[in-house]
RNA sequence: GGGCGAUUAGCUCAGCGGGAGAGCGCUUCCCUGACACGGAAGAGGUCACUGGUUCAAUCCCAGUAUCGCCCACCA
């Protein structure tokens, strides 16, 4: 039994006066490593002892450094692994980065640069040997950025795009596409970056609405309108490259045409009228220009008309072949000089037309894309968008939330073939070769690689080919792993929405070929896609660079702590929703920690203990069931919410549940029960008790979301090893207790009424007020009026009541009323104002409820419960109006 | 040109068939015995508009307007 001795006997722990971050974060992820609590262990998933929970980070580029989008998608990650490693699952979170191919190389070129050197001057080996020495010097901050944050992730199986692992898992997966027929190699019209040099895929191109000026240029005669026709364009340079102009094949205008040649100018050549019916004749004049080596609609034409496709643009986007004097130009500069040309030979008939049109971008420099006839490797993605589509709507992988499935079939629906190569240096070479005689062979892992006289494709493949495999590739594929068996297929796929094209239709995909359970049944990569939203400013518009709102968690890490930063970007995430974020909000989270930290620290201070048998419910006031009540329910709701990837509403409830009950009324309540002096012995240890389970429990439940100050505050409360590998709390099975709930009620509602006399009386906080009870019929409330007494600084009755108020409350028990001592002065005329809105509100109330229950309909259609509600509340306002009205006239006749 | 989503307090967002909510901001009072990174009391909203369904609509349906996002080879 404890005793105040015992209280007094307790060893004085001491927290710090303010919780600072910055000196518990860096050396708490530390010792957490050292401890091994982020690693896996298959064997425990293999011998059934624990259930795998598994998720791939999405790589961050080799080159990148952590934004508030990784803060969130990290945080988001980091929350669930957290959660089911204390849910006792064997977590494996395997983190790695991709060695992002354009934007790795970009980075070591532009290096070479400033010494006025290219890749050219290095030749290939020595170049990519450059850049894994970049890769090893200054790759990869974000790792440690990663740390600062709290990332559970397992370390030592962290893995890299190009590591000879994953280098295995892309041959392998090449040459059983290509074998099957599934990689092959055309001459298409491609998306072709000028600045990059290289080809890009679809993916990779952003349209967006530029200002253009659509250019009306009349080919054929000048002289004689029958035989010319005007043509419109936006890329006038192009013209140097048109073999032919397509009209309609039902269009009158032009049926003579049909079969003629014009002559098309500045080349001076002879080119075919052809019909066609993909020219819309409603479209400019109906008649359009064809260069089919440099359009994509142009090239279909040109082929259905077997034309010729000369290539007028180099790989830097400058004229070239066709023997005019604007080879050599770049094609913006040859865009006006063609005009010029055009129009001094008076053949633009119509100028200046601004035109907004889509235009593709680079996404990677901004450049504009050229379309342009060019050879390379294509995946036919047809069969295995279908099997990706098919899974989804199978069932066997879930997205969530649901409604942006539609997004997903929208896309694996209508894919088109992907271009996979890429005219870069830097990333994995496609394994094909090609012999002397023109064979051409795809190498397997296990072949022998081809003798003298064969060259190896030049060409690397696209990155997402690479990181479309990294569910298995990282853990082992081709190889039949441990890793395999016990982690794979991923539980979760956590990333943003915007990616869910880029990255998980082609995991999907791949995932689905490659993949095959023991039935030998594909596999997809993993059980559910749980899609969050963007991070936006705190207007909520969209962050840019140009637009200079961007925001720099690493700084607000440094400002606030790692748990400020956590709490606020979980706390602003509903499913599949962007969020807004600035730095107030930020600050507030660390508020929050700093409120968890300074209740923590008074609790332990009055001897708060958990942990030692279960409690004696017999024991427990009103309020300790109360609050151990409202923990059973948090404890269920975080769970549920956290299992629907509801983080937003998690961290609310939790926040709500720690604030505004446990420690603004709680611990209120707990003071009473553990005066400073005296006291029931049994009832002090009983609320010890109760502090110190509440709060071992809601350090638990916070722990995935701001595991820094949750470590700190449990491991000195309760002497425990780690949260990281405590239990995730359960409810405690008590039967709910409605009677506490209502006595809370009943405290806060008569707590309230008081402090609203005292702010409008104006009456210090500090200042005892002396008070009495009156009409108090039988007295059911002597624990709540302790209760209240204390709360609001209520003192014994006085000798003289110089002035008085008279304050009535209604409890689920009747109408209490309080007369208050306010010692001299009383203003009557805030009181009756105050009194006069209160009755004018509860009178609404009745007219209203009034209204509803004479409405027969209402009474004879509506829920039973819903016509019971309404009755409750007229009672209610009834009772409120009388016990109003009468302080009412009270107050007027001082008055 | 097609889809999709949004429109609720000054700002950012929850809610969603029966009494309008949160955070931040704002006003007033208070350094009260864990916390001024705090406490207390407040102000502030015809839930975009117009119709419809219903006993009842912020919530469901239709249309309108505005904004945003995604997709798209119309010169």
């Amino acid at each position: 039994m404890t005793t105040t001795a015992d209280r007094d006997a307790q060893p004085t722990r001491e927290l710090a006066k303010h919780y600072d971050p910055a000196s518990v974060e860096v050396a708490l992820y530390r010792h957490w490593m050292a401890a091994g609590y982020f690693r896996a262990d298959e064997q425990q998933v293999l011998s059934g002892a624990r259930r795998p929970f598994s998720i791939v980070l999405p790589p961050p580029n080799v080159t990148g450094n952590l934004h508030v989008g990784h803060a969130l998608d990290h945080t988001l990650m980091d929350i669930l692994a957290r959660w089911h490693r204390m849910s006792g699952d064997e977590v494996l979170w395997l983190p790695g980065m991709d060695h992002a191919g354009i934007a790795t190389q970009n980075v070591v070129e532009r290096q070479l640069a400033i010494d006025g050197k290219t890749r050219h001057d290095f030749g290939r080996d020595l170049f990519v040997q450059k850049v894994w020495d970049w890769k090893a010097e200054s790759g990869g901050a974000i790792l440690g950025q990663m740390k600062r944050l709290g990332d559970s992730v397992d370390w030592d199986r962290q893995r890299f795009t190009l590591d000879d692992g994953l280098s295995s898992a892309v041959q392998t997966i090449f040459k059983r596409l290509y074998d099957d027929g599934l990689i092959y190699r055309a001459k298409r019209i491609i998306n072709w970056c000028p600045g990059c040099r290289t080809a890009l895929s679809d993916i990779e191109v952003e349209h967006s609405e530029d200002a253009g000026e659509l250019v009306s240029i009349r080919y054929g005669s000048l002289d004689d309108p029958s035989s010319s026709v005007v043509v419109a364009t936006t890329r006038v340079e192009t013209m140097l490259g048109d073999t032919a102009v397509a009209v309609h094949p039902d269009d009158e205008r032009y049926r003579h045409l049909v079969g003629a040649t014009v002559l098309l100018p500045i080349v001076n050549r002879e080119i075919p009228v052809v019909a066609d019916e993909h020219v819309d004749p409603r479209f400019g004049t109906g008649a359009v220009k064809v260069t089919p080596a440099h359009d994509p609609n142009d090239v279909e034409i040109g082929r259905r008309h077997g034309l010729d496709a000369p290539t007028i643009l180099d790989e830097g986007a400058r004229i070239v072949d066709t023997g005019t004097r604007f080879d050599g130009m770049d094609r913006f500069e040859a865009r006006a000089a063609v005009k010029a040309e055009l129009d001094s030979q008076g053949r633009i008939v119509a100028r200046k037309v601004p035109y907004v049109h889509a235009v593709g971008h680079c996404s990677r420099s901004d450049d504009v894309i050229e379309p342009r006839l060019s050879t390379q490797w294509f995946v036919k993605v047809e069969p295995l968008a279908k099997a990706a589509g098919d899974a989804v709507r199978q069932g066997r992988t879930t997205i969530h939330p649901p409604e942006l499935a539609a997004r997903y079939f929208d896309w694996v629906d209508n894919m088109h073939d992907w271009t996979i190569s890429r005219q870069l240096w830097w990333g994995h070479r496609i394994p094909v070769w090609y012999g002397p005689n023109g064979e051409t062979r795809c190498v397997g892992l296990d072949d022998e690689p081809p003798g003298e006289g064969w060259t190896q494709d030049p060409d690397v493949l696209d990155t997402w080919f690479s990181s479309g495999l990294w569910p298995f590739s990282t853990m082992g594929w081709p190889r039949e792993t441990d890793t395999m068996k016990a982690f794979y297929p991923t539980s979760v796929l956590v990333t943003g929405y915007d990616i869910l094209f880029f990255w998980v239709v082609r995991m999907m995909m791949f995932g689905l070929y490659a993949t095959r359970d023991g039935n030998g049944r594909p596999q997809v990569p993993f059980h559910t896609v749980a899609l969050h939203g963007l991070v936006r400013d705190q207007f909520g518009k969209k962050m840019s660079k140009s637009k200079g709102n961007t925001v720099d968690p690493l700084q607000w890490i440094e400002d606030y702590g790692a748990d400020a930063v956590r709490f606020t970007v979980a706390r602003g995430s509903n499913p599949g929703a962007d969020q807004a974020i600035a730095t107030e909000w930020v600050a507030g989270s660390a508020r929050f920690c700093s409120k968890l930290f300074n209740v923590t620290n008074f609790a332990s201070k009055n001897g708060a203990v958990s942990g030692t048998g279960p409690l004696d419910d017999a024991e427990l006031t009103a309020a300790d069931r109360w609050i151990l009540d409202r923990l059973d329910e948090v404890i269920t709701q975080t769970t549920d919410l956290l299992g629907d990837f509801q983080y937003a509403k998690a961290a609310e409830g939790l926040y709500h549940f720690t604030w505004d009950e446990f420690c603004d009324w709680y611990v209120e309540l707990a003071k009473v029960q553990i005066p400073s002096t005296g006291g029931d012995p049994a009832r002090i240890a009983t609320t010890r008790r109760v502090l110190g389970t509440v709060l071992d429990q809601l350090l638990r439940l916070l722990h995935p979301f701001v595991p820094f100050v949750t470590e700190t505050l449990w491991t000195f409360l309760t002497g425990g090893e780690s949260l990281v590998i405590a239990e995730w709390p359960v409810p405690s099975g008590r039967r709910r207790d409605g009677a506490s709930a209502t006595w809370v009620q009943d405290v806060i509602a008569l707590t309230g009424e008081i402090r609203r006399v005292r702010a409008d009386q104006k009456i210090p906080p500090t200042r005892g007020i002396p008070s009495r009870r009156i009409a108090a019929a039988g007295d059911p409330h002597a624990d709540l009026h302790a209760s209240v007494r204390s709360l609001t600084r209520l003192t014994e009755p006085g000798d003289g009541y110089t002035a008085t108020i008279t304050v009535p409350v209604n409890l689920s028990l009747g109408t209490v009323e309080i007369e208050l001592d306010t010692s001299g002065v009383v203003d009557t005329a805030a009181e009756i104002a105050r009194v006069s809105k209160d009755l004018a509100t509860a009178q609404n109330q009745i007219a209203e409820t009034a209204r509803k229950l004479a409405n027969q309909q209402f009474l004879d259609k509506a829920k039973p419960e819903a016509v019971a509600k309404i009755r409750d509340r007229a009672a209610k306002a009834s009772a409120d109006a009388d016990a109003l009205s009468g302080r009412l006239a009270a107050l007027r006749s001082t008055s």
